[in-house]
This record gives C-alpha cells, structure tokens and sequence, in this order.
RNA sequence: GCGGGGGUUCCCGAGCCAGGUCAAAGGGGCGGGCCUGAGGCGCCCGUGGCGUAGGCCUGCGUGGGUUCAAAUCCCACCCCCCGCACCA
C-alpha cells in the first residue's frame, strides 16, 4: 500500500528502474522475447520491461503490430449483423517517402476507425498507393541527367541511399522503391489497415487498370467525358506546355481570354483587331492606337482580313484558327486614318500610341480616354506635342473634335474617372508607372460597381460585372466581337523562350460544366457530413466554380483511355471512385481472379448490379457465387462512411471525388462524410523538401514511437487550422505518455481504501469526460478528444490522489483506470494495449467496449461537494498568502446557516429569468418570518448573492438549484484533515455560523455565504 | 485579384456561432517548493500588475460603434496561412 500521496507519485518509478535493471531489450527478439531472463517480479512474463526509467516503445509498439496482425483483427470481412463503418484516407503519390502530413490525416483516420470499432462498428480502413501521373517520370528524368537538386532531395529528403539511385531512373522502380518504404512506416503507425486490399494505381496494376477503364467507359456513356480544346501555356521552342515548375519565370501565371473587338478599316475590307478586358467600353470609344514603330501585318484569319501583330498572328494560328499573313507594314503607315467604330459605323482617327506592346494580345487598341488612363494620358501627351502628330502628317486639329464620351456611372466620381484620376494622382505621362496602378484602380471600381449609362444601348442601368459575359456574347454573335487567349504576364520556359498560350485540339475533358452534373454533386455535398462544418462552403464554391477538366494526358504513368489509348487518365482523374475497388480487391485476392476476368459486364454487375450474375460469370469463367459475393461485399461496405484529408485537396480531389459519385451511382451509395483538416507545419514553417525541413514519418516514428508521434500531431490542431511539429513537443508528448503508462500501473496494484465522496466524484466527472471524447469523436474533433481523454481525466486522477492522501480506495481507482485505457486507445493503442494486458484484461483494447456513460454514476451532492472543497482550498491559499504567513497554526470555517441558504436558492431560481432583481427577491423573502426578522443583513447577503451568482455558468447554477441546500458542513468536516495537510495547518475546524460554542475570536463567522464559507486564518 | 481559414496572455491552443460564467480551459516552456544519494520522472505553487482576508486594476490584431455589460455582436482597416486548373 501506498503510505502517502507522495509517495504515490513519487517513487514508484525509481522502484521499478531497480526492479528491470540490467534486461536489455534487443528489438529484433521480438514479441515476447524481450529480457535475458523471465522477470521473477512481475506476475506475467510476456510485459514490458521499463528499461532505465524509459520504455522501449520500439519493441513495444512492434509486439502489438505484430500481435495484431497475427491475430488479423483488423480484416474487416461483411458481416451482415453487424453495422459497418468505411472509412478512407487518399492513397498517397509515391514519388518519395511518407512525411508527418501524410501521418497527421491518416491518424485521424485511424483513431476514428479505432474509435467506432470499439464502438462495436465493423469498420473497414484500407490503404494503396498512388504511381498515377508524370511527377515520378519527371523526377526519374532529372536523375538520369543528374540534376544536382533532385539527388538531393532524394538523398537527403528521402534517404534513398546513393547506391539505389541508379536504378530509380526506371519511373515504376522509383514507385515500387517509395511503396516498399512507405509501408513499412504506415505499418510502424500501427494503423488498423487490413492490408489484403493494397493495391497500386496505373497500368503496373492490372487489376487496377481494368477498373479504371470500366469506371471511363461508364463516364463516357453517362456523357461525362467529352472531346474539346483547352488553352495551355505553351513553349514553342520545346513544343509543349510549361506547368509552374518548368518556368523561369511567370509562376502562377495563368492563360486569360481577351475580347477582340474588329473595326474596319475605313475604305477597306481588313478590320484592326483590337483586344481588349472590357468590351463594354467600346460604347465609349473615341479613336484607335497603333504602334507607329513596330511592324504590323496583314492576315487572312478565318476568311477575314485582320490587321494585328505578327506575334498576334502566331499567336492566333497557335490557338486553332487559320493563319496566312498577307503583307507586313509599319504602324506609322495607317497614322491619321481612320476605321469605324462596330457598334455605331463612327468614324474613328488612328492615332499613334507609343504605349501599345505588340507583344501583348494583338498589339492594337482602341481609345476610351474617359474610363481608361492609358488613353487619356496618350491624348494629354499628343496635344501637348502636336510636332509628334505632325510628323505622321496628321494635322492636330484631330485632336480637337475627341471628346472622351462618358459611359459608366461610378459613386466616387464624376463623368471622367479616368481623367479624374489621373489628374488626382498626378501622373505625368503615358511612361509614367503610376499610370498602371491608375488603370487598376479603375478596372476594379468600374468593374465591380460601374453601372452602364443610357448611352449603352441594350445594357443601359446594368452593372459592368453582371452584365459583362452576355455582352460579350452578343457582340460575338453579332461578328462584331472574337476572341484570343493571352497570358496576363511574361512566362519565360526553362529553355529561355517566351511562352505563348496555345489551345490543345481533340483532348478528353471531364465535362464538370454541366449545370446538371454541378446540380447532383451539391445536393451530395448538402446531404453529407462535412468535418468542420466551415468546409462546406468551400465545396459549394467550388463546384460552382468548375469548368471542364483535361482529364488525360500523354506523359507519365497511368491507365490508357479505353477507347483512345495514346491518352493516359491522369491523376486527379483515377483517383476518385477506387473506393469501390477496395471493396472487392478481397475476392481477387481470395478467388485469385485475373485482370481479363473483370470485363466491363462483370463490373457493371458487381458495382451497378446490371445484368444476370450467372450467365456473366460462366462467360468470364467465374464461379456465379464469387460474382455474387463481390456484389454483396461492394454493397455491404459502400457508401464510403467517412473521407479524410488535408484541406488542400478540398478544390480538386475531393471535389472529384464527389463529382463522379454522383455521376456513377444513385444517391444512397453517395459518399456520407469528408473530413478536412489542415497542413502540418515543421517548426511553424510549411514542410518542403528544399527547405531542409522535411519530416519523413520513418524518422519521426524511429524518434519518438508510433504512439508519440500520433498524439503529438493530433495534439497539434484539429479543424482547418494548421497542427506544428516541433521535436520539442514530440518529446514532450512521448514523456507524458511515458508518465500515462506508469501511473496506470502504478494505480492498478492499489487496494483497500474506503468508498466515499470522493470516490462519488471521480466517478461522476468520468461519466462528463466519456460523454466529451464521445461526442467529439463523432464530430472528428480528434484534438479535443485526445486532450480530453488525456489530459483531463488525468487532473481528475490528481485530484482525487491528492484528496485521498495516498490511500485510494482500489476498486473505484482501478474501474477509472481502465475507462482511461480504452478512452486512449484510438489514440495511443500500443501502449493502451501493453497496459491492458497488464491490467490482467482479456483480449486486445482495440476490440473492447467503448465506454458508455453511465447517468447512475452522475453524483451532484458530491460533484458539488468537491467543488466546495476546491473552492475552499483556494480561498485559504489566498488568505494565506496575502497574510504572509508561512505556517498558520489554525483554520476555521464557518458555514453558512439555512436562512441564507434560503436566500440563495431564491436567488438561483430568479438567475433562471436572466439578470436577477435584487428588489424581487428580497419582496418574495420578506414572505418567510425567519428572513422577515433579519430583513437588514438579508438585504445586504441578497446583492452579494447576486453578484456569486452571476459569477458561475448557467448549468452550474441548475446543477446547484437541483440539489438545494448542501450539507457543507459535513463535507468540510470529512475534508478537515485534507485541507489542514494542505494548507500546513495543524487543524481545521469546522463550525456552523450560528453554532454558539463555536471558536470565533475575530467575528468573522457572520460572514460566510453559501459555497464561501467564512474563514478564520491563525 | 478571387475563394476558404485565421490573428487570444512566453509558446501551442480553448473560448467567439447562442454577449455576462473570462485574467480567460488544457498542454508546453520557465521559476520556486517537495520527493530523490543525484539526475530524470512525479506531486504542489507561481508565471499581466497591485494587494496585511478570499479582493481590485489593466487586458484577447488596430481603430470606431451597439449594449447596463464585448475576446464574444456591427463597421472599417492591417497582418498571416491555404487553394486557384492539367499539377500531386
């Protein structure tokens, strides 16, 4: 028995360093191995040892893998008297190895699957891997021609010792190297994967493949994947598109669509072709600038004449129209004459504007100097050099009939925003870099809250950005108008060569524009779970959002397109439903099923149910009862319970993954929950490769243990917000959990002891903390539970150890114990596991009973009981210090006497109606003789009563209104001897305020309220 | 720029939706005490300021506002993180 609460938490540990002395532990012994000798002191031989005051998490945590896996409880086959629970994590892409991110989602994952499977679910939670794509290509690229950065980062991120290196060039070598690797550490996690459904993606799996050209085949049908064009960034000299990371400079910079608007060239068949981000000006159009000193050309464009740029025209035969340039010419040969304007046949002056980049979009523009800087300023500059003017041979006077003709109404300015403005800013001229930030400025008022003034014809009192896209479509249909892709800025190739946009003929698109398909995947998101309810918003946004999407590509690993196999889907694109695979990876496993077994017809009757299950299976050679059994396994696990992952994939994969749900199946095999969470940051700092702050989970976990490392990440954050990593924190958690398992031990051998109050207490606010890591778990707020089942139950536990003064009472303390051990172990099941072995308990803590709450158990007198002491032990403290007194010889308490009981609980009762009223409840007191008689001290008691009162929560105050009147002084009479320990007193005593022996020298009994009994320091 | 999420006491983080319970949970770190041969571990206390009786003052990105009362509601501004398309 424990002497005292010191001792308690003081020595065992030391106790048990001289019990183990000398066993070492080699991990490669494995489970049950552990010592050179069979401890004679502990009762059963297979525990841990605590070697040098620290545990061997390593070979701890690899026993219980071991042990799960033998014993395969975590194969989850259909058990139809059984509700089930399939929960996913994203496969993630092998191009290097696992990091604590990948480790931070997937925990969460398995602590909700650990959690619903004690929770008596059957719960499926598999595991692949992603080879899909043209990043693991691309990386085996740069190590053949030895690119100093990628070897390392392989070498060094990664690991891959340098003798590897060489045969990682081979794309699917790479893949399998980061496979085998990364499974070894989702394996030291401890996740409760049932491993017999793994796969890989890409043709490398034919089984895979079969699946994912049934999944095309059944999209194409479903008019889900169409043909189009689609806008790239193009490099002409390395004649391919040039993603972000293949770009010197322009990183994020993005192809934009400009309006052409075509003004014919007055005399003149050909049409200046002006671009333009804001159509709905050319109502305000005065006149045309060219370029006098660049070269123009003539050009047949689809049958018309244009005059533009030459980069324009190459630009334009890149994007699919037909391109044959006539002559070429200088701008300053079309000085002073004239076009006309397409909306109205005005007849508008071309003039030279040394502004216009014949580089950008088609190196012609017209002129609305009322709403667009630029144009003024190149006006203001003209008129006050008319000699430039004269030397085209225009005579100046031009300048005088253009009026800039006002167009758009914005709050803020008058007729000319843009004159307005430029006048404003003082800008000088048309060189003058402050006459951007002008047009910016302009663009996005006129934009936003610009509404269109009578002169606009049709779209007269619209505002600029609703009305903006229907314009542009009527223009276009009335041959007024075209169009152009252009990038916003330079994007310059690895190469050195400016890139242009140009449009990929013929690709497959996933056709997520369809109004009708964006329709089903909202109903989906408005019926699931969403985990934090925050994310759904963004899904909504982003569907709405979506346009189509290329789908295939011709580079990389993947799986042919069925009907046009030169196209490989591409990784965003067969990663979406592959749920559905798992579910029957089992059988092909079990039945040894080959690839060519699984045709189009077989699949459509295992996920769709189409067609006779028997006539299939004799085609393909199947047995019918396997046919039939994969269907029911498909049935039995699908819908997919839960989807979890970082919130960067919100705006594509999960989005795809809802997208072709609801296109494949009916709604009740849509996906019922995603979970979102954030992004682990490596000392505060996002995780890169480059940075040198890379975390592999391999590290992490040979660092700190699987136990440790989970706890510390989901300790980190949950929501959307961003969990850090810190080596100081994984330390700090690993010693916690350390200090976990030996008080569990070291509590489970207590005995004896006596059945009280405070044993009432701890069992009482045990039930609070079931119910809290419950239901945060059913929210997947997994930090609030860990803390809560963690840290919580633990100050309990110091509470009531220290109440008890070392002498806890053995089985209340044991029962507690072990709701602890399952409350951790979705958490922390390693340890969880050894401890429930050594607590004697039969069967693995993975698969026991979650704990339930039991309402008989929740005690108000002696919750309410224990907060009075608390309170109590508080107050003397202060005294106390405030009194600077080392050691107080005595302390009395005097507790409050029934009539202010009384007046207490009438005050409860009126904080029910909101703010109490003091005067209300003295009127409804004065009723009973007994206050009557003391109507002065009443009076003042009351509004002291109220101010108590006001200060505890809502529930506390019903909590303490349901239990009337506490006997406090048989509950500070029990706790007498506790607080006197505490406080350094040589007594307590307790007194009631009206008890006429009572010791009282300075008065103070009179004092005392209800829950603040009076005291008396000495 | 657009969309999403945030800014809380030394640090991480709860609270904010449903205003008073909040000097503000919990953890970490730090300081002191106890325990120990010593260290680690554990336990207790402290960690904005003041205080010879359980209390008072200041305080939750910045600036306003609403209210008897605001970390919590409203407005404006500043700052940080994530995503933005062929890329996992």
């Amino acid at each position: 028995m424990m002497a005292n609460i010191r001792r308690v938490f003081g020595s065992f540990i030391p106790l048990c360093i001289a019990m183990h002395n000398g066993y070492k532990v080699s991990p490669s012994e494995g489970a049950g191995k552990f010592y050179k000798e069979s401890s004679t002191r502990l009762s059963r031989p297979e525990v841990m040892p605590i070697a040098k005051g620290q545990l061997d998490w390593r070979a701890l945590e690899l026993k219980w893998q071991r042990r799960w896996e033998e014993a395969r409880i975590f194969e989850a086959n259909p058990d139809p008297n059984r509700p089930k629970c399939f929960v996913t994590f994203p496969y993630p892409y092998m191009n290097g190895l696992l990091h604590v991110g990948h480790a931070f989602t997937a925990t969460r994952v398995d602590a909700y699957a650990r959690y619903k499977r004690m929770k008596g679910f059957n719960v499926l939670f598999p595991w692949a891997w992603h080879w899909t794509g043209a990043t693991i290509a691309g990386q085996c690229e740069r190590l053949k021609r030895k690119d100093p950065e990628m070897i390392r980062i392989l070498t060094q991120a990664d690991k891959v010792p340098p003798e590897e290196l060489d045969r990682l060039t081979d794309p699917v070598e790479m893949a399998r190297y980061f496979t085998e690797r990364g499974r070894k550490a989702v394996r030291r996690m401890g996740f409760s994967v049932d491993w017999r459904r793994e796969f890989y993606t890409t043709s490398q799996h034919p089984h895979y493949n079969r699946f994912i050209e049934w999944q095309y085949k059944k999209l194409r049908e479903l008019g889900c994947v169409v043909r189009g064009t689609h806008p790239v960034v193009w490099c002409p000299s390395c004649q391919s598109f040039v993603g972000d990371h293949d770009r010197l400079e322009g990183e994020g910079v993005r192809p934009e669509e400009f309006t052409l608007m075509k003004f014919k060239l007055a005399g003149s068949d050909a049409y200046l072709v002006a671009a333009t981000f804001r159509p709905e000006t050319i109502y305000g159009v005065t006149n045309m600038w060219l370029n006098p000193d660049v070269e123009y050309v003539e050009a047949r464009v689809d049958g018309e004449t244009w005059i533009i740029s030459p980069q324009a025209a190459e630009k334009l035969a890149d994007q699919g129209r037909s391109v044959q340039v006539l002559r070429s010419f200088r701008g300053s040969e079309l000085m002073g004459k004239s076009c006309l304007s397409p909306i109205d046949g005005r007849e508008l002056p071309i003039l030279p504007g040394w502004f216009v980049d014949p580089d950008y979009a088609t190196g012609v523009v017209y002129s609305v100097p009322a709403h667009a800087p630029y144009d003024y300023l190149a006006l203001r500059d003209l008129k006050r050099q008319p000699e430039r003017l004269a030397q085209f041979g225009i005579d100046p006077a031009v300048l005088d009939k253009i009026e800039p003709i006002s167009m758009i109404e914005v709050e803020g300015f008058g007729d000319y925003p843009a004159i307005e403005l430029v006048e404003q800013m003082g800008v000088k001229d048309q060189y003058d870099p402050k006459a951007e930030e002008a047009t910016k400025i302009i663009y996005k008022k006129e934009f936003h809250e610009g509404i269109l003034k009578p002169i606009c014809g049709p779209y007269a009192g619209q505002v600029v950005r609703a009305v903006k896209a229907k314009l542009i479509e009527d223009f276009k249909a009335k041959g007024i108008a075209d169009s152009m892709w252009e990038l916003p800025a330079r994007v310059v190739c690895r190469c050195g060569t400016k890139c242009h946009v140009k449009l990929l003929q013929d690709q497959w698109f996933l056709k997520y524009s369809d109004p009708a398909w964006k329709e089903k995947a909202r109903e989906c998101v408005e019926r699931m779970k969403i985990y934090p309810e925050a994310a759904r918003s963004w899904f909504l946004e982003v569907i709405d959002w979506y346009l189509d999407w290329p789908c295939a590509r011709k580079m990389g690993l993947g799986t042919p397109l069925p009907w046009d196999p030169e196209w490989l889907v591409e990784t965003l694109s067969d990663s979406t439903i592959y749920m559905a695979f798992y579910t029957i990876m089992r059988a092909i496993r079990a039945y040894n099923i080959r690839p060519e077994q699984l045709t189009e017809e077989v699949l459509d009757y295992v996920f769709l149910g189409r067609g006779d299950p028997g006539e299939i299976a004799g085609r393909v050679g199947l047995e019918e009862h396997v046919l039939r059994e994969m269907r029911e396994e498909f049935l039995y696990w699908y819908p997919v319970d839960l989807r979890n992952s970082a919130k960067e994939l919100v705006p594509n994969h999960l989005t795809f993954f809802i997208f072709h749900h609801v296109a494949i199946w009916p709604p009740e095999l849509w996906p019922r929950a995603v979970g979102v969470n954030g992004m682990v940051m490596v000392e505060k700092k996002p995780m890169s490769k480059r940075r040198g702050n890379f975390v592999p989970v391999e590290d992490a976990v040979e660092l700190y243990g699987a136990d440790a490392t989970r706890c510390a990440l989901l300790l980190g954050a949950e929501g959307m917000d961003d969990p850090d990593w810190s080596d100081e924190n994984a330390r700090a958690v690993k010693a916690n959990l350390e200090s976990f398992y030996n008080l569990v031990l070291e509590l489970a051998k207590a005995s004896g002891g006596e059945f009280g109050r405070p044993e009432r207490w701890l069992l009482s606010v045990l039930q609070a903390r079931i119910k809290a890591v419950t239901e945060a778990m059913e929210e997947l707020k997994t930090r609030t539970a860990l803390s809560t089942a963690f840290y919580e139950v633990w100050n309990d536990l110091r509470w009531y150890l220290r109440r008890k003064m070392g002498k806890p009472h053995g089985p209340t303390v044991r029962q507690a114990v072990e709701t602890w051990v399952k409350l951790m172990a979705p958490f922390a099941p390693h340890i969880c596991e050894e401890l429930w072995e050594r607590l004697g308990k039969e069967g693995f803590v993975s698969l026991a009973k979650w704990p339930e709450p039991d309402e008989a158990k929740i005690d108000l007198e002696a919750e309410e009981g224990e907060e009075l002491v608390k309170g109590v032990l508080e107050d003397l403290g202060e005294v106390i210090k405030v009194l600077k007194v080392e050691k107080p010889r005595r302390a009395c308490l005097y507790v409050a006497s029934s009539w202010k009981w009384k007046a207490y609980l009438r005050a409860l009762e009126a904080a029910r109606e909101g703010r109490p009223d003091v005067g209300a409840i003295m009127r409804s007191l004065m009723q009973d003789p007994e206050l009557k008689a003391r109507a002065k001290e009443a009076a003042s008691l009351v509004k002291q009563l109220v101010k108590d009162i006001m200060d505890i929560s809502p529930e506390e105050r019903e909590r303490r209104l349901k239990l009337g009147q506490l006997d406090e002084l048989a509950v500070l009479k029990e706790a007498s001897a506790f607080l006197a320990k505490e406080v350094g007193a040589e007594e307590v005593l307790v007194f009631r305020e009206d008890d006429p022996d009572r010791y009282d020298p300075k008065d103070r009994a009179k004092l005392a309220r209800p829950y603040r009994p009076a005291i008396y320091v000495e």
